[in-house]
Order: C-alpha cells, then sequence, then structure tokens
DNA sequence: ACCATCACG
DNA sequence: ACGTACGTGATGGTG
C-alpha cells in the first residue's frame, strides 16, 4: 500500500505567494486553488499512491500553543485573498474523491507524522507532499518528502529521502529536529539559542549527534567556550524548543489507512466548481469537461411539483396562445431557424424545420407581439427572423441578457452554469430538453432583475438591441477587397527595406517582431540606456522607444517597422481573411461581454480601425457604403464628459458645456488661471489629459507621466482641477464611499457592477477598485445611452420606410449606411435621436458627416 | 495558453 | 512601502 499525504495549508500557501493573483471576472481570487491543483495532479501522476490523505490545519489553538504562549504569536490569518480560496479548494478536493483530515489541538505536520507513523508500523509506503521543510525529520526508509516550490509561475516538486537530507544538511532526519532546536525559528517565534544561527548548529549535531547528548555532557565535549556559554545560558529554550519542533505521531485521527483509497470523483460536482472558478485548463488536467456539467444538471434532484408533459402542436394551441407567455426555445445554424420548442402551462411542444408547415408555424409564433416570449440568447433568433423576412415581436425576457445585468462579471452566461450559481433544478419532464432547466432559470431569474430594479434596462433596452445588433451583424459594412490588398502589397518594400535597415545598424539577423530578440539587439547588443522597465527581459514598448527615438536612427526604423507590420498582419491580411462572399465583412457584436455594458466587436473588431496617425487613417478609405448608396456617421462630442457633469451636478462644467466652451480649454483656463484666449495648445492639451484622467480615476504619477511633467506638478493641477470642479470632487469621494458601503456600482439606469476588490486587503487591488468605482457610472453611462441611441435610431428608419440601415456602432459613434437619396435625411435622424437619447443637465451633441467612405464620412 | 504589443473609444 | 488611468480584441512569439 501507498500512501501520499498533503500538507494542505503549506502547499495552499506556496502556490499562493508563488504565482500572481488570478481571479475570475467577479473577483474570486483562484491562483491558490490553480497552484494546489496543478501540483497536486502532477504529484499524482508522478507516485500513483493506492491512499491519499490532505491535511489541514485549525484554525484553533494547538497544543503547542499550550505549551508555550508565544509559539507562532507572529502568525497572522492568511490574507483576505487566500482565505477565500481555502473551502472552495476543499470542495473541490472532496468532489473529486479524496479524503480531507483535520484534527483539533494539533497541526497538519502532526497529522503528516502520525500517517507516517501508522505506515511505518505496518510497513506500508508513505509519501509526503509538503510546502516546507519542517516534516523533513519523518523521512525513513519508507517514508520520503516531496518539497513542493513554484519557480517562476511553474510548480515544482523536490524529492527528499534519507541521502538526500544527508547530502544537504549533513546529518540524519531525527537530527533536524536537534538543528533545529538550537537554530529556532524566527517565523514560528521557536526561540532556539541565542547566539548560534543555522551554520553553528549544523555543526553541532553533525558532530555531537543531539541536543540531548550535548547538554548531558556540556562540561567534557570539546566545545569553544564561547559556544558553550551560550547552549548553557539558553539550556532551558533549547529544551522547550525541541519539544515544539517534534512532530507528533500519535495525533487523534482515522489512522486505517484504507480509508484514505479515494472514492470515485463527483465528476460533474467536480466540473460544475472548476468551471465557476473558470478554472478551465484544470478541468482538462483532471479528465473534466463541460460535458460533466451538463450531467450535473441531471444529478441534481428534478422539482417533483412540476412536470413537464409532451404535447403536438394542434390549431386550437396555436390560437389560445396570444395573451399567453410562453418559455421559448429556437435552435438556429448558420443563421437559419432548425428547431423550435417551446414550454406553456407546465406542457411541452416542438415543431423542426423538416416538418411540413414550419415557416408558417414559426413567423406565426415569432411574430405575434400577443404571444410573450421568454427565452435564452435572442439575437440569433432576430437574426434569423430578419433573413425570413419577418420581425420577431413579444419578447418580453431573455435569461442570458438578465443573467448578464445582474452580474457583468461573470465570463461565461451558459445555463447549465446558471444553474448552478442561482441554484436552481430541473423540472421533472418527459423528454431530454434543456426547457427543463431554462424555464425555472427564467423564474429564478426574473425575480432577481425585478429585485435589482433592472426590468426596464433589460426590456427596454438590452432585448431591443440585441435586434439592433443582429440587424447590424446580418447587413455588414462592405469593403474594397481590392484596396486593400493593394495597400498591404505596396508595404512590402518598405517593411523589408526597414527590416534590413534594422539588422544592419544592429549587426546581425533576427526576428524583430520578437521582444525578447528586440530587446536583446537594442539593450544588450546596441546598449542603449534601457533604464525603463524590465520584467522577464527589457521592455520595447512604444513608450520606452518613444523616449529614445531622438537619439537613435535604429529606434526610429523599429517604430516605423512595428506600425508597418500591425498594419498589415492585423488591417490588411487579418480583414481580407474575413471579408464575405458578398465583399462585406460581417462583425459579430458581443452583447454580454464588457463589464461597464459596452458592446465589443469580433471577427473581426470592426471597433479598433486605425484612425490616429495618417497612414493608419487611411484604412477608412476601403470601408465604403455600396452603389447608390452613402455612409452618414456621427459621433457624440464629449459624451463622458457631459455625463459626469450631470452625475456630479457640478455646476461649473455644466456651465462650460452650456456655454458651449471648448470644453479641454475651459478647464485648461480654470486649472491654470488665465482667460481663455491665453491658452496655448499646449495647455490645452494638458488639460485634455488631466480631463481623461478624472474620467479614469486618476493618479498624480500617470499623469505626469502622461504629459510629461513632474509629479509635483501633476499633483497640484489634480488639485486645482477638484477645487474648480468641486462638484466632481464630492461626486469621485461619494461615489467610492456608496460602493464599499453597497459592495457595487450603478449607471444612470440602473446597469451595476460588483466591486469585490473594494474589499481586498491589497493596497493595489483595492485602489484599482476605486477607480473602477469612479469610472464605471461613466462609461456605463454613456453606453446606455448610445445603446438607447440605437434602438431609437432603428426605429425611426423602419417606421419613416427607409432603406437606411445601422452597420456599426464604435462606443461614441453610429454609422448608417443609406441610399443618396436618403442621406439628408437618414443625418438628421441620426443626430436627432442620438441628442435626444437622454435629458441630461447638459445637451448631448452628435454631428453627422455624409461620405462615400468611412474616411470621408466622418464629420 | 500566455505574454507583450498595439489598434480603438 | 508600493505601484501607478478605464474599457476592449487581434497578432506574433514563446514554452
Amino acid at each position: 500500500m501507498k500512501l501520499l499525504v498533503l500538507d494542505g495549508n503549506s502547499i495552499l500557501n506556496r502556490a499562493y505567494y508563488g504565482i500572481k493573483l488570478l481571479t475570475t471576472k467577479d473577483g474570486q481570487f483562484t491562483n491558490a486553488i490553480y497552484g494546489f491543483l496543478t501540483t497536486f495532479r502532477r504529484l499524482l501522476d508522478e507516485s500513483s499512491p493506492d491512499a491519499v490523505a490532505i491535511a489541514f490545519d485549525l484554525k484553533a489553538p494547538t497544543f503547542r500553543h499550550k505549551a508555550y504562549g508565544g509559539y507562532k504569536a507572529n502568525r497572522k490569518g492568511m490574507p483576505e485573498e487566500l482565505a477565500t480560496q481555502l473551502q472552495p479548494l476543499k470542495d473541490i478536493l472532496s468532489s473529486l474523491g479524496y479524503r480531507i483530515v483535520t484534527c483539533e489541538g494539533f497541526e497538519a505536520d502532526d497529522i503528516l507524522g502520525t500517517l507516517a507513523q501508522k505506515c511505518t508500523d505496518e510497513g506500508s509506503e508513505c509519501m509526503i507532499a509538503t510546502g516546507d521543510r519542517d516534516s523533513l525529520q519523518l523521512v525513513s526508509d519508507t517514508v520520503s518528502v516531496r518539497i513542493a516550490s513554484t519557480k517562476f509561475g511553474k510548480p515544482e516538486v523536490t524529492l527528499y529521502d534519507q541521502d538526500k537530507i544527508m547530502e544537504v544538511y549533513g546529518v540524519t532526519p531525527p537530527q533536524l529536529i536537534d538543528i533545529k532546536a538550537i537554530q529556532g525559528d524566527a517565523s514560528d517565534c521557536i526561540p532556539g539559542v541565542k547566539g548560534i544561527g543555522e551554520k553553528g548548529a549544523r555543526e553541532l549535531i553533525a558532530k555531537y549527534g543531539s541536543v540531548k547528548n550535548i547538554y548531558d555532557n556540556l562540561e567534557t565535549l570539546d566545545i569553544k567556550p564561547a559556544i558553550k556559554a551560550k547552549l548553557e545560558a539558553d539550556r532551558d529554550n533549547a529544551e522547550m524548543s525541541y519539544m515544539l519542533g517534534t512532530i507528533c505521531r500519535e495525533a487523534p485521527i482515522d489512522t486505517d489507512i484504507s480509508s484514505y483509497i479515494p472514492s470515485p470523483a463527483d465528476k460533474p460536482q467536480a466540473a460544475l466548481l472548476m468551471a465557476r472558478l473558470e478554472l478551465f485548463s484544470l478541468m482538462e488536467k483532471w479528465g473534466l469537461s463541460a460535458s460533466d456539467i451538463h450531467a450535473a444538471e441531471q444529478c441534481s434532484a428534478p422539482d417533483e411539483s412540476r412536470r413537464l408533459e409532451a404535447s403536438d402542436i394542434t390549431q386550437e394551441l396555436v390560437d389560445g396562445l396570444p395573451g399567453k407567455t410562453i418559455d421559448l426555445l429556437c435552435d438556429t445554424e448558420g443563421g437559419v431557424l432548425r428547431e423550435l420548442s417551446f414550454c406553456c402551462e407546465d406542457r411541452l411542444y416542438a415543431a423542426a424545420a423538416v416538418e411540413p408547415g414550419f415557416p408558417e408555424l414559426s413567423e406565426r409564433l415569432l411574430s405575434d407581439e400577443s404571444i410573450k416570449k421568454r427565452v435564452y440568447n435572442i439575437k440569433p433568433v432576430f437574426a434569423a427572423a430578419e433573413k425570413e423576412g419577418f420581425r420577431c415581436r413579444g419578447v418580453v425576457f431573455d435569461s442570458m441578457l438578465a443573467a448578464y445585468l445582474l452580474d457583468p462579471n461573470a465570463s461565461d452566461y451558459s445555463p447549465a452554469l446558471l444553474a448552478g450559481v442561482y441554484g436552481v433544478n430541473p423540472l421533472e419532464s418527459d423528454r431530454e430538453t434543456p426547457l427543463a432547466l431554462l424555464v425555472p432559470l427564467a423564474d429564478r431569474l426574473e425575480k432577481e432583475i425585478e429585485a435589482k430594479q433592472q426590468t426596464e434596462l433589460l426590456r427596454d433596452i438590452e432585448i431591443p438591441l440585441a435586434e439592433v445588433l443582429a440587424g447590424m451583424e446580418n447587413v455588414g459594412f462592405e469593403v474594397d477587397r481590392e484596396g486593400i490588398y493593394q495597400y498591404g502589397e505596396g508595404m512590402k518594400d518598405d517593411t523589408e527595406r526597414l527590416r534590413a535597415s534594422i539588422c544592419e545598424q544592429v549587426g546581425y539577423d533576427f526576428n524583430i517582431n520578437s521582444p525578447k530578440q528586440l530587446g536583446e539587439a537594442l539593450f544588450g547588443k546596441l546598449g542603449l540606456p534601457k533604464g525603463k522597465k524590465t520584467k522577464s527581459g527589457y521592455s520595447t514598448s512604444a513608450d520606452v522607444l518613444d523616449e529614445l527615438k531622438d537619439d537613435y536612427t535604429v529606434v526610429r526604423d523599429v517604430l516605423e517597422y512595428r506600425a508597418l507590420t500591425k498594419l498589415k498582419s492585423t488591417y490588411c491580411d487579418g480583414l481580407l481573411k474575413v471579408v464575405g462572399d458578398d465583399g462585406r465583412i460581417h462583425s459579430s457584436f458581443n452583447q454580454t461581454e464588457t463589464r461597464t455594458g459596452r458592446i465589443s466587436s469580433t471577427e473581426p473588431n470592426l471597433q479598433n480601425i486605425p484612425v490616429r496617425t495618417a497612414r493608419g487613417r487611411e484604412m477608412r478609405r476601403f470601408f465604403r457604403a455600396s452603389e447608390g448608396c452613402v455612409l452618414v456617421d456621427a459621433d457624440y462630442s464629449q459624451i463622458e464628459l457631459r455625463v459626469l457633469a450631470h452625475i456630479a451636478a457640478d455646476k461649473n462644467m455644466t456651465e462650460a458645456f452650456a456655454n458651449g466652451s471648448d470644453i479641454h480649454t475651459s478647464t485648461a483656463a480654470k486649472v491654470f488661471g488665465l482667460p481663455e484666449e491665453m491658452i496655448t495648445p499646449q495647455l490645452r492639451s494638458r488639460a485634455k489629459a488631466v480631463n481623461f484622467g478624472i474620467v479614469y480615476g486618476i493618479g498624480a504619477f500617470s499623469l505626469a507621466k502622461d504629459i510629461g511633467v513632474s509629479r509635483k506638478e501633476a499633483d497640484k493641477y489634480i488639485k486645482d482641477y477638484l477645487r474648480l470642479y468641486s462638484g466632481i470632487n464630492s461626486y469621485m469621494n461619494t461615489v467610492v464611499e456608496n460602493a464599499k458601503k453597497d459592495g457595487y456600482v450603478t449607471t444612470m439606469f440602473g446597469r451595476r457592477r460588483y466591486l469585490p476588490e473594494l474589499a481586498s486587503s491589497n493596497h493595489n487591488i483595492r485602489a484599482f477598485g476605486e477607480r473602477v468605482a469612479r469610472n464605471m457610472p461613466i462609461q456605463g453611462t454613456a453606453a446606455d445611452i448610445i445603446k438607447i441611441a440605437m434602438i431609437r435610431v432603428c426605429d425611426r428608419l423602419r417606421r419613416e420606410n427607409m432603406k437606411s440601415r445601422l452597420i456599426l456602432q464604435v462606443h461614441d459613434e453610429l454609422i448608417v449606411e443609406a441610399p443618396e437619396n436618403e442621406a439628408e435625411k437618414a443625418a438628421s435622424i441620426l443626430s436627432e435621436e442620438m441628442e435626444k437619447a437622454a435629458a441630461l443637465s447638459v445637451r448631448l451633441i452628435a454631428e453627422a458627416g455624409i461620405g462615400k467612405t468611412w474616411y470621408d464620412a466622418k464629420a
């Protein structure tokens, strides 16, 4: 029999301090759990034990504390970020079938000692795994110790047997106790003998065998008088330390080794627990997958009180649906409706696209507004309906969008996970159907949304927005493929010339795209002043190189090379890959991705097409309106600062906007105490940076770095700013205060973001939470407003029977593709609806421009 | 899979 | 004493 015993606390500690802090999006820390399970997996693979025991300390004092009041007196409790990981880890270990052992009055080490002794007694092999060296004293012929450590974030395991200990310490394992008795252990507050350290203690024990022998024969032994005196003086301490350092081998625990043979893993439970912590790579290592979570649904007890009975769809049924609410599930593939099922009054109905009459049935069901629908993920249904030429109406609830509003920090809104998070059990059903889970899930989420007063946000913003986004995805954005291609080809020569020039200046050929090789070339070979930041090498980021570019041609070349290759790879090659057969780019707009309420764009990301540099901006010439159409583009002017002026109810900033002044010039005049006419472009640009910084929750250091003034000066700017905009000052304070009290912040429209970071004991994490508390209501309210504008723009275009279509949103900018004869009307609808989307204490301004391409349409 | 980098608001 | 502005997505290099 082979027993593996883990010292849970010490391995967890090692994992926590060895790996940088990982969190899930909702702020649960997971780094120690990740490190522990990675190490554990490795131990299992390397040693294939028959039985496994995992020992943990308890909080209560042990016999050592009772014997010596000072024992571990300096120990503070675990940091908050680690403490919150303990129980989830234990739950995962239990679900994987392993037994956790604790013992009142004893430490984990004593559990290791007791089990090791038992193994020795019955001739079994014992492998101990721990993060610290205390248990090395247990090593024997049959007991080995593995020390787990973390090097550069990677777990490492070092094996200690008798030979290895002799090699490292020059003594036998039990003699390690003697060494510690003399040496003491500052971290555990074990006193030892004052004035004798590690080296001295080792020599004494190697030479004289044991503490007992030393004191029994102190007079006669050949020890230097000075050392003798020290030993003499601290004899009591040494003897007590020997006792404290000796691991107990008879703790009152279950020593039946066979009882530690692992039980079969509860795979669904383990998978669910790991998935909740977003530890997907770990799931794989432990042989778990997402499909195991689905099994979890079936494992949890079905709700007996409600039973779904399957029925056919009849004419009478459909006639009776108007006025009723149904739970609807639509399966789409390739943008086409394939199957539809719904639950109404605890009965199930289903129909597939292959069945006769399906198109009529689905259209009637989906388009009737008086048939109220609760769904999960409505966007694809809106998209499929639009392709069929009708609108899906009467959607009153969407569980996915609801779950996002309830907690935008989560990264996975799959039904199985939500069921776990919200504690929902499936209904008993006669057929395997996801609706058995989706129905009770919707019930639960609907109550939550109501309780948090987010019903309107869901019903009037997110659900209608899903239809708008589906439309944008369907229509796409026409591009000039040939133009993009030629633009890319045109960069090849320049790129090659720069590459050759850089390599020549460095003196050898290397890959400029590799930050590692580039760092070595610039700061190693060429010896450029590095000074800046280093972390796993030299940083070669643009802000570092910018500092050097005035003095070195090679740096200028690198910056230009970077700019060119970025354009080529991401924007030319990258975009060409995703142009559809219709010559248009159909990006996906994700509605549940950001923690602030913004939407995001993927495959490709159309929200980061270059604009800031002249050369990059050229890309926008290839984004064009189709034949006979133009693009109408409008963007909000300073929406975030206007939102801030409103939310903070700041008199001065509200006035500045009311006067129609340029906000940055006005800010500069106030902060620098000059009349507006005296504000130079440089001063304006500094004020602009301060305005930005305020929105982001700013620190003086970063502002100083950004605008190149001293930290002191930056600090003065911020102080002056907050004195002049006193409303903003008090808003910034109260929003953080309230966030700490409530645990979350909200936008004007009730969108929330939870901030677990504010409870962190780590200063940096807490400071981050405070910045987010200041920023999210601003960024999030702006996001709410443009969403409202999008819905209203689309509504107007439809009601006025126009062919114009909204095709893109870039956070504060909307683009409509309009037939030439509708252009002017579309432009006024666009700016009108954007400006009227929210009534703030300052007016919103959105100016529209018209052009054949995105480049030309920018107002 | 993760990092460094850089594109956008 | 410490690290240092909010929110995203795509790419190439590296282990």
